[in-house]
DNA sequence: TCACAAAATGAAAACGTTTGCATTTTTGTT
DNA sequence: AACAAAAATGCAAACGTTTTCATTTTGTGA
């Protein structure tokens, strides 16, 4: 799988293709009767030309069909107009609306989205990364803060704009625009809490390399510890996120002795596996059980009980880091404020039950 | 030392950072003590440099931290290393897998991905093409086959390898990878019809300017027709791709009058939204009432009891398009065959049931 | 109408690679 | 060891813009 002739490929690559019908500044400027520095600044810089000129190039331009070629301008001013975002996966409603949010506010500002996927795999994040500093782009959002120093070390030495996404810190190493995660996690268990659980099971990943799946757990784990619970290693799950696998823990959890009264899930997607478990075994929610997430997935506001969750501005944080992303590659400073909170918010649609 | 001058912007931007500590080939030519000739042939084309040399040369690479800069040889050979992706959306589970597979099978061939989603508005979707166009992509993806012609003209005369996604056609302007959607539709339904049901009400998005949806509508409509069954404008409920719409359309039609005794649905999002408003309902499926999907998106085998669908293979899709479309960019031939179907499947997992 | 400032335009030098062709070095054969 | 053939390397001309600086044109007030 991984062996492909890259060698026959890339020689084939070598023999570029006539370009065609495809004319560049300088057809246009020798039809609009201009020389090509007055044509580049009818489409860089328009209000740099009279209007009389700039019509006739533009016209010039829309009978050749001309379009420009940003990849030649970068060459010289060193702006691709491409920022790029790495996110863990895409495939995985937790970032799809981000990363709709982040791109459609980069178009606004007339730049494109480079993303990609690394999987929760570090080395293939800097692997990611290298080849988005190969193209040259303006800025680079990553999600979270945990990340490969070579990674860091490139983006620095080469001066390009990091902003983290997603997660929160009060201060860090680079600007951020995300939820505070472990306020999230004790917001959600402190209902939970008031609620009179004391036998409560959370499903949370793997929190290795995952500084927001890290800082909910550790938000859980500090609020239960402040009334005094103790969570026994049978109740402290370890999930995907993947609705099939929490279904099936939760199917086991339930169907086993000693079921607790309530459940805390490291996000929506295990959340919407636990109810689906609750609806297979029959356990009624809330009544039987407690069900709590964290994200405010799309679909969670629908299920039966609506899912008690909390709400992270996925949107807003797309937007936030594209603006800021565009100010900081147009003003080479830093952003104010330099780490930016979203705020959060309880969604209690009725998966809780007081006991 | 370049000075900033205080002015908007867009004036602002046009004045270049320092590269700082970024070196180019030219450096690591010198500290290697070759021509830049033999650096650039180190990176492109190791096997035309002898080992010890590029050894040498990749070690002062490294040591000067060089990541080459593919937009100054995309000037020069016309490939950019990046391809376009262009979807209706990205948030929304329909094209997650998709572009997931797409952006990694890219990365198997060392190419970057760019993507854009517009929404269902053919006049962004021109827009989106255009700028894809002036960042010079190698070639592009469009999810269907209704499209603006103005793309289309903007990339047949750029010469753009162009290939159509998701849907399948025995006959087409463009080369295609996709699923027979009319066949999906059918099949469905005839699982349907099968089982006895003859009231049904289908749940369909708006048609216009969506080719998927409207061969699916085409191969429901036709197949229903074949057994004498004619749907009655109540039963014909227009619904978004929105979950929530959809829960609150079923909703009303549960509790209504004469309830039907299937629901065929546009795709799962729908059909997830139907499932939970019999859950609010009380309705049970399959014993009230059969419904069925299309898609088999993440989370339909694990709703209660498990939507029985269409099984639409959205990563082979993103895999193949990918290497197709590196393939067309490569060889500057149309691909082999033209048209490509892939395999489509009946999950049934007990959502309906016999009257 | 003229002089002068301001605005618009043009000429040409970058930007950092790739590649055709020329030259040098290596390899293989006798 | 000599020579031819093959492989490796170097030279320099692109690639299509943007931008600086110089030049021309336009606008303004006397």
């Amino acid at each position: 799988m991984q062996t492909f002739s890259f060698c026959d490929k890339s020689r084939l690559m070598r023999y570029p293709r006539s370009r065609k019908g495809a004319p560049g500044i300088v057809e246009v400027a020798a039809r609009a009767g201009v020389s090509i520095a007055t044509v580049s600044r009818t489409f860089s810089q328009p209000d740099m030309v009279r209007a009389p000129t700039r019509l006739r190039i533009e016209q010039a331009a829309d009978e050749l069909g001309y379009i420009r070629n940003r990849a030649a301008g970068a060459l010289h001013n060193r702006f691709s107009g491409t920022l790029g975002l790495v996110v863990p996966t895409i495939d995985n409603a937790i970032f799809a609306e981000l990363i709709e949010a982040f791109s459609s506010r980069l178009r606004d500002f007339d730049r494109t989205m480079l993303i990609a996927a690394h999987g929760y795999d570090l080395d293939l994040e800097v692997a990611i990364v290298r080849s988005l500093l190969e193209r040259r782009i303006d800025g680079i959002a990553l999600v979270g803060f945990d990340h490969a120093p070579v990674s860091m070390n490139m983006l620095r030495q080469r001066d390009v704009p990091v902003i983290s996404v997603w997660n929160f810190r009060d201060v860090s190493d680079i600007p951020c625009v995300g939820a505070d995660n472990v306020a999230a996690a004790r917001t959600v268990v402190r209902h939970v809490l008031d609620r009179g659980h004391r036998d409560i099971a959370l499903l949370f990943p793997d929190v290795a390399s995952n500084d927001r799946a890290r800082d909910r757990m550790n938000g859980v784990l500090d609020e239960l510890h402040r009334d005094g619970i103790t969570i026994t290693p049978d109740r402290l799950i370890s999930c995907p996120y993947d609705i099939g696998e929490a279904k099936r823990l939760v199917r086991g959890l339930m169907s086993g002795p000693g079921r607790p009264t309530a459940i805390v899930c490291g996000n929506d997607i295990i959340a919407h596996g636990a109810c689906y478990a609750c609806y297979a075994e029959g356990v009624r929610i809330p009544d039987d059980i407690s069900i709590v997430g964290i994200g405010d997935f799309r679909g969670s506001a629908h299920l039966e009980p609506g899912l008690t969750t909390i709400r992270m501005p996925a949107r807003r944080i797309g937007n936030i880091a594209a603006s800021t992303l565009v100010e900081m590659s147009d003003t080479g400073m830093p952003p104010d404020p330099f780490n930016r909170k979203v705020e959060i918010e309880l969604k209690d649609r009725g998966s809780t039950i007081a006991l």
